[in-house]
DNA sequence: TAGATTGTTAATCGATTAACAATC
DNA sequence: TAGATTGTTAATCGATTAACAATC
């Protein structure tokens, strides 16, 4: 899908900006953006052009301009509130997670089913799985991370969604689908260990080759 | 790129038929692998073709014969050894990920220069980062996790590769690079919070303006 | 002006799908 | 045999790149 891996590069754009506008930098060219995500100019000029940003021929790209329309389009007015449900090593490292400070992510609360989790004093807050619905409801939030273990993770999904999740990002140890109502995605790790180990092999094996 | 893909469809066509053996069925057709795994079935024998895996015209594939010629072109010989790079939260979570061992991961060790996080008895053992070429060329190891925080993850990732290792996956809040002589993989959870939720917000767009 | 960079169009590239002959 | 599924080819689709006119 090329509509996601638009916004994708769009948002490391936005994160480039931002560390070169803290830099004191005032104007960038595709070329600079272009090295800095690493893909090629002319794409980051075709996806700035899909969503009519533009700059200026001849004198590239404003950062602030370009700043606030990125922010227009990617939705940078409000923090993006997340809730994460499953809160065992890896749920609790996503509570206190240094990278989402910065980048405008805000973890509302946790959920767990297991009581000696709960912890409705801490920041953020560990609330029973039972308290989701409301919470939910009462901070409007609609995206949320999954982190519970293998066998329970498609049950609490369909919880979640019923409750009128939209978008779930699932750390848990087993693909799950989405839906109509709700997009997953799916980080898996064990996946793309293996995926990259594949191609680690298959450099030395190449090399090997060209070693005789 | 698409052979990364298709290795991933593999990867993941190969836990579904693991999971097909255990419930203790014997074929399966491309029909039902590519539901499993979310893909067209056309694509499903497209991937198995380009490796040369081959079923019964009409009979499908014996789950058996299916797994075991996956098992060579991926890899499963032996478990894959991976070294954690910094030990905090969300290292520390990965150590002991429940999603691992059913796939052949093993966490051998974590490295961190934080003393307090030294401990060579633990299983897995963290030991010091002055001690990571050395585990690393005594196991053999040619994957690692880097989780340490953004400010120190450039140059750690530097070390790593001059000590001789050949995939990072990289879930510091900051994209790196990879180089001639070892692929990177980019774990950045913030920009996948966020682009979901581009997308749950640009499905509200659109059901609105269906409602009106 | 001369030179450099944008914005956009057309060309290319590659991945997925459709379709169907082969065949069990 | 009749019917169903594979393996593969050709068609389609879509994303990226190349190229260049516009222009500052």
């Amino acid at each position: 899908m090329s509509a996601k891996d638009t916004i994708s590069r769009l948002l490391r754009c936005r994160a480039v900006l931002e560390k070169l506008k803290l830099l004191g930098m005032v104007k960038v060219y595709s070329d600079n953006l272009a090295a800095a995500v690493g893909v090629s100019a002319a794409l980051v000029r075709k996806d700035f052009s899909i969503f009519g940003l533009t700059g200026h021929r001849r004198g590239g790209y404003r950062i602030d301009d370009l700043l606030s329309q990125l922010n227009r389009i990617l939705g940078r007015d409000q923090p993006l509130k997340v809730l994460i449900v499953g809160c065992g090593k890896i749920g609790t490292a996503l509570m206190n997670y240094r990278g989402f400070g910065t980048q405008g992510v805000r973890i509302i609360a946790g959920f767990d089913v297991d009581p000696e989790k709960i912890n409705p004093n801490a920041v953020p807050p560990v609330y029973p799985m039972d308290d989701f619905e409301r919470v939910m409801n009462a901070e409007q939030i609609r995206v949320a991370i999954l982190a519970t273990p293998e066998n329970t993770a498609a049950h609490v999904a369909e919880r979640m969604i019923m409750a009128g999740i939209r978008g779930i990002l699932n750390f848990a140890p087993i693909p799950l689908k989405g839906g109509p109502s709700c997009l997953v995605q799916n980080i898996d790790i064990a996946l793309e260990l293996e995926n990259l180990y594949y191609f680690v092999r298959l450099g030395e094996a190449t090399e090997e080759r060209r070693g005789k």
